[in-house]
This record gives structure tokens, C-alpha cells and sequence, in this order.
DNA sequence: TCCTCTTTGACCTTTGTTGACTTTCATATA
DNA sequence: TATATGAAAGTCAACAAAGGTCAAAGAGGA
């Protein structure tokens, strides 16, 4: 895959982070700019299209002299969305009586507990997919 | 019979394919295109004639700056070996009541429908890990 | 001829890159 | 203490660089 810049911004950050004892790294926006010889708001772009909290990431900053942007990765909320999502939506099935008590509690134990060697980032495609093929098979089957 | 253009890119594509390690590729339309000296939507036309689902082929892209093109061919699941064991395991739950034949057929729909997006080792991985918690499910219950 | 598949190109949507301008903060100075 | 100054980071809109869509025209075979 041929990377852009923000895709390299991406990588590198991650790097630092996956290096960090403590899942948390500290940058300058500019000397990071700096680096990859771009503008400094391209660092904002890759964090604000990389690193949101549904990847999984929250970033505070400060400005003004010693100025810096601390990012975070929360492997706990990390793919948190689409599981919630993808609860939520069970729930409305057996609300509307599409699935029954007993496959829901077979669908909410499967997805507790079948993907914990995957990544965040891969458990969210998982969730999304499962969510996509169980609504399709529903809609089969109603 | 005389072999279109629309041939030759897509006997091309199968070759990189073959060629690939993952049986995945990642392209870039107008570079394909340019390569057979024609527009990019004829790239576009052969992906949706000749690489569907039906086909067994899986396409995600993504647009502007580096954009790309990534096929992946989803070789009949049926041959996995984690898929054949998945199946045969539910099976034996159903012969055994330990589930019902509505459960069955959520979950193989679901195992054959919801990991469309993954490649071979990451399908056989979470087969794996399905099988794992279904098991685990099955034991609580019993 | 007629029908189906192919080819092309104009226009659209999404994603990435840049730079001018704004806001915030620490610190030096009156 | 109040204010000025400079050094950060943030915002936003214009522009660039991909891939997608769709309809019309072309080509070839039954």
C-alpha cells in the first residue's frame, strides 16, 4: 500500500506509543510537523482522524510556551462502541422478538468472549461484521 | 473468441493475485488504468463484473491522496480447515440438544456471512476462537 | 437487426495537504 | 500586580488527489 504522509504520522505515533511504558506519549505538534517536514496542523489532522476515542485514544493538549499534545491509548474503550452498538442491537432483536432468550444469551456470551486474543481495532471490524450479518439474517427471515 | 480489455485486466489481476501471499492485492485504479492505456472506470467496470462476492472476491478501497484498491479472494470457506471443524462441532451441539436447531442456524449463518473482510488466517483465527466459547458456553450450561 | 457486453467521459464524493489566521498559555517587564 | 510579548496549539477553508457513479455510445455475436 503506497502510505500518505498522514498514514506515516499515523505509523509513527503508534510506534512511540506501542515503546511507552504507559500507553501514553507526549509530542510538540510542531517539532512533529517538523520530523515529516509538513505544516503542523497535518499532525492535528492525522490525530483527528486517527486517534479518536472510538480507535480507542484521547488526546489532551496545551498551547502557548511549552506547548504539548499528550496522547493516549485506552485499550479499554477501544472497540467499546461497536460492542455497546452491537449489544444494544441484540437487545432491540429480542425486544422485537426476531431472536429468542436463549439465542441472545448465546450471542452475548459468544461476543464477550470469542475474540480477546484480536486487537481494538480488529474486534471493532469483528463486532461490525457480525452486527451486518445478523441483521442480514434476520431480514431473511422475517 | 477475441479477448477484451476488460479480459486482460481481469486475467492480470488474477495473476497478481495468484501471485500475492495472502491472496490480496492492493492496486491503484488510475495506475491500473494506465497501464492498459484506458480510464479508470473501466478498472471499476472489471471489479464489479468480474471480482463480485459471487465471484469470490472481496474489494475495499479508499479515496483521495494514495488512494487504493485492495482485493481479496475468499477461497470457498467450506475448505478451511477451522471453518469444517466450527461447523461439525455445532453440529454435534445440536445432535446433543445442547443447542437448538434455530441457534444453529443463527450461528452458521453467521460464521459463513459476518468475517467476509478478513483473509484466510484471520477467518481460521476466529473460527478458532468461536469454537473456543462455544464450548465454554455449552459447559456453563449444562 | 437486436441484444448484451464493453468502453468512454463528465461529474461526484471522499480523503489528504497546506497556509493564513485565531486562541491560549508562560514568562518577562513596567 | 497588570500588561505585553512570544511561543506554542487550534480552526477553517481552499486546493489537490485519489476512487465512484452513471448514462451514452460502440462493438460483436446470434
Amino acid at each position: 500500500m503506497k502510505k500518505s504522509l498522514a498514514d506515516k504520522i499515523e505509523q509513527y505515533i503508534k510506534v512511540l506509543i506501542a515503546r511507552s511504558e504507559s500507553d501514553q506519549i507526549e509530542i510538540q505538534r510542531a517539532e512533529l510537523a517538523e520530523t515529516f517536514s509538513c505544516v503542523p496542523s497535518q499532525v492535528t489532522y492525522v490525530l483527528a482522524t486517527r486517534f479518536t476515542e472510538r480507535d480507542g485514544y484521547v488526546t489532551i493538549s496545551r498551547r502557548g510556551g511549552k506547548g504539548y499534545v499528550r496522547i493516549t491509548r485506552c485499550e479499554d474503550t477501544a472497540s467499546l462502541r461497536e460492542f455497546t452498538e452491537l449489544c444494544g442491537f441484540i437487545d432491540e432483536l429480542l425486544a422485537y422478538k426476531a431472536i429468542s432468550q436463549v439465542e441472545k444469551d448465546l450471542l452475548i456470551y459468544l461476543i464477550t468472549n470469542a475474540f480477546k486474543y484480536f486487537n481494538h481495532q480488529q474486534k471493532g471490524q469483528i463486532y461490525d461484521g457480525i452486527k451486518q450479518a445478523i441483521s442480514d439474517y434476520v431480514n431473511l427471515h422475517e
